[in-house]
DNA sequence: ACTAAATGAGACACAATTGTATCAAATTGA
DNA sequence: TCAATTTGATACAATTGTGTCTCATTTAGT
């Protein structure tokens, strides 16, 4: 459902649709079509043939970007690691791509589908943060989803602190680590 | 500029206006002034009588909920309290006000003038948490916006939390206070 | 009670956006 | 080069929300 096959697309015009849209979603999440397809280089009709309409294209990126992020998760990790490293790992994959994704959070507000496509890539985290508490990393008095959400927001700080300048990748990466195990005493 | 004075508000009324945007806006941060009039229990057309556009409705209603805060953090200090307690007396001022501002995340986006005022909402934080640098209370080799985005971070998550039902709000406020010094470990 | 003013309800014009349809032009693949 | 099909441009209808206005009704203050 949502995006109807009868035309097919080129990969050329698809790629330009999916990343105009990312980037004028990201400087204004309530661009309008037009506005979308001007950035992306395409005809608005264009962006009607392959979104029937605009939630369908704004839930269709928004789940492609969460999609990447699984898929940069991923490839990140190294089996046999430890949970601390593989925490590390995660804010490694997940933080450099900051600029492409600060549109999700104005984004999420108003479309369920997409919320429910993040909240289920919050499973990951929330096994890691099992496996935390299992290997006596952190404490185990604290609430789960509370450790889960200091990761969400850690991420967030760190795409924050990037993008306003004052971090570097790496630094935010080792920053984030730092705050989340030992606090900012 | 913003609310014309040519036509006095009634007390009542404009109370039923606040409460009930804020109400109808937290559940959805795109309803329209139909909406928003229903809920409040008003004439559309008293709505438009005192604000004149939808963004100036939504600008003062965000623009009070900060006063708002900022008036029950101010109630909430001590004089010659150290940077400590008053970053825990910030916490229990702020923290049980959740439910009535979780819209504010949803709209700042789309008001630049409301991200304004909220940014300037965030001075006291920063020197709050200079003076917890000069106290010796936090490292001082992380970059200040760095300890307002976790101090405003946590009061995020201690509002979801507290909807969600898994925390009360003293319980909150002193797990923020944990995580922030100590972190998870 | 009386008066002045605020409110509610509805009609209205207006603008913006959406989604559809059509057709010429460009592109792709054989 | 040719045929098939995607694309771009444009026109179009329909919808939705905004903001203004009017007038009858209600409310508050004297």
């Amino acid at each position: 459902m949502g995006t109807p096959q009868k035309h097919t697309i080129r990969p050329a015009t698809l790629d330009a649709i999916v990343e105009g849209a990312i980037r004028v979603l990201n400087s204004n999440a309530g661009a309008t079509m037009s506005e979308i397809a001007i950035q992306a280089g395409v005809g608005r009709a264009t962006l009607h043939r392959h979104f029937r309409t605009r939630e369908d294209l704004v839930s269709a990126i928004g789940i492609r970007c969460i999609e990447e992020t699984n898929a940069a998760v991923r490839s990140e990790q190294t089996v046999g690691e430890g949970a601390v490293d593989r925490l590390r790992s995660t804010f490694r994959a997940v933080i450099p791509l900051g600029d492409r994704y600060s549109f999700l959070g104005t984004v999420f507000a108003y479309d369920s589908k997409l919320l429910q496509s993040y909240e289920s890539q919050l499973d990951w985290v929330e096994s890691l943060v099992e496996d935390l508490k299992k290997q006596g990393e952190i404490a185990k008095d604290v609430p789960s989803p509370w450790v889960v959400a200091q990761i969400d927001q850690l991420v967030w700080s760190a795409w924050n602190a990037i993008a306003n300048g004052y971090l570097s990748s790496d630094d935010a990466t080792e920053l984030a680590m730092r705050t989340f195990l030992e606090g900012l005493r």
